[in-house]
DNA sequence: GGATAATTTGACCGATTGGTAAACATTACA
DNA sequence: TGTAATGTTTACCAATCGGTCAAATTATCC
C-alpha cells in the first residue's frame, strides 16, 4: 500500500530531495513576480516541468509551497543583517552591510522580490516571523548602533530608520529593476549600475550629500 | 435602443460620474493588496457594493479598471519630483523634496502599492510611461542636480541614484507598512513614526551619517 | 405622464482554478 | 528477480474566473 504523501514518510529520498529542489525553483520563479493570489498551480507545474499532480504529490497545497519557500529564502536572506558586527569598526561595518545586501539584490532578486510580494499583501503568511525572530534581531542591532552614536562614532540618529533606509535602497535594485531600467536608459542597464549604486549609497551613508549651504 | 456601454456616450452623465469614480476606489483597494492577477472582479464589485456586471457596464474588461487607475494615479504621484525646482536652494528643495513623498506614503499608500506591484510584476502594463515621460522628467531633474555639483552646491554623486535612494527609502514606508510596524513594535507604529522618518531622511541626505574614523 | 435612453441585475457561458482518485510506471531492496 | 513502496499521470471534480445577454428597473426629457 502506497503511503499517499511523501510528506508522510520518515526519511526523504533521493527523488524527493531532487523533485522539491526543482518544485520550490519553479516556484520562485513564479510567486515572486505574481504573488501568492496572482500564481498558479498550473504555472509553476509548467515551470517545473512537471504535471501539476505531480507537484501535489511533494506539497499538498499551494500554500505549503509557498510556505515552504519562504522559510527556506528567509533565513538566508537575514545572513547580511546577522553578520552585522558590534565590535567592527562602524564605517567598515555599514559599508559593507551595504555592499552585501546590494549583492544579494543583484543575485537573488527573485527572493527579494518574493518578499516584496509577501509585504504588499500585508504579509499574511510571515506576519508572525516578522514580530519574532526579525524584530528581535533587528534589536539586537539596533543596540549596536545606538552604542556607536552614544561614544560619537557615528552621528545620533534613530537607528531603525537607519537600517529600513539600508534596506529600502539596496532591495530597490531588485524589486523595482524595471524601473531602474527603464529611467537610466538601456547604454546604463548593465551589471555596472550595481557598482554605481553601491558607491554612491556608501557615500550617502557615509558623508551625506553635503550640501553648501548658500 | 440602449447604448451597450457607457464607454460610447458622447456625454458622461452624472451617475457615469460617480459609479466610476466608487469603482476606482475600490478598485484600488483591491489592486493595490493584490496586483492584477491576484485580483479578481468580484472581489473589486463586493468593495463597491455592486454586482460584477454593474461594473463591467462602466469598464468593459478587468484590464481597463486597472489601465484607468494607473493613469489617473500616475499624474498625480509624480507631482512632487514635478514640483522640484532648479532655482531653488538644493538643500531646501531636496528636504521637501522627502517631505512630499514621505507625505503621499503616509496619505496615499494605496497608490504607492499600486505602482510597487506592477513593478514587481516587470511593469507590463506601464512599461511604455516609464521608458517615456517618466525617463524624461527624471532626466531634465537629473539635469538640475548635476548642475548643483557642478556649481559645488552639493557633492559628485550620481543623479539617478540618488533620485532613486529618495523614491526608496520614503516608499518604503508605504509598501512595507506592515514589515516597518512589526519591527517598531507597537508602541512606535502610530504615525509620528512618519515624523521620525522624514527627521532621519533628512539628515541622512543631508549629513550622511557623519562617520568618524576610529 | 409617457417615451426613450441609461442603468442594474440574475442567469448563464466556457475557461481556469486548486485539488482528488485511481490506474499506471518506476525504483529500491530482499 | 520479485515485490512492495515510491513516484507519475490521465481523467476528473466542484468552485471560481472573466465576461455576456436579455430582461427588468430607473432616470431623463418632452
Amino acid at each position: 500500500m502506497a503511503i499517499p504523501r511523501a510528506a508522510k514518510t520518515q526519511r526523504r529520498t533521493r527523488i524527493q530531495e531532487e523533485k522539491e529542489e526543482i518544485i520550490l525553483e519553479a516556484a520562485l520563479d513564479v510567486f515572486s513576480v505574481s504573488g501568492f493570489r496572482g500564481s498558479t498551480i498550473d504555472q509553476i507545474a509548467e515551470v517545473a516541468g512537471m504535471s501539476k499532480p505531480n507537484l501535489l504529490y511533494y506539497f499538498r497545497t499551494k500554500e505549503a509551497m509557498h510556505r515552504a519557500l519562504i522559510d527556506r529564502v528567509l533565513f538566508t536572506w537575514l545572513e547580511p543583517l546577522r553578520a552585522f558586527d558590534a565590535n567592527g569598526d562602524p564605517e567598515s561595518e555599514i559599508r559593507s552591510y551595504i555592499r552585501r545586501k546590494l549583492e544579494m539584490a543583484r543575485d537573488f532578486p527573485r527572493e527579494s522580490r518574493l518578499f516584496a510580494n509577501e509585504m504588499l499583501q500585508g504579509a499574511p503568511h510571515v506576519e508572525d516571523e516578522l514580530r519574532g525572530p526579525l524584530k528581535d534581531l533587528v534589536d539586537e542591532k539596533v543596540e549596536v548602533i545606538r552604542a556607536w552614536a552614544k561614544a560619537g562614532k557615528i552621528a545620533k540618529c534613530d537607528p531603525y530608520h537607519l537600517i529600513f533606509s539600508i534596506w529600502s535602497t539596496t532591495q530597490h535594485y531588485a524589486d523595482f529593476d524595471v524601473q531602474v531600467r527603464a529611467v537610466l536608459g538601456d547604454e546604463h542597464s548593465g551589471e555596472g549600475r550595481f557598482e554605481d549604486a553601491a558607491r554612491y549609497l556608501e557615500q550617502l551613508f557615509v558623508d551625506g550629500l553635503r550640501i553648501r549651504h548658500s
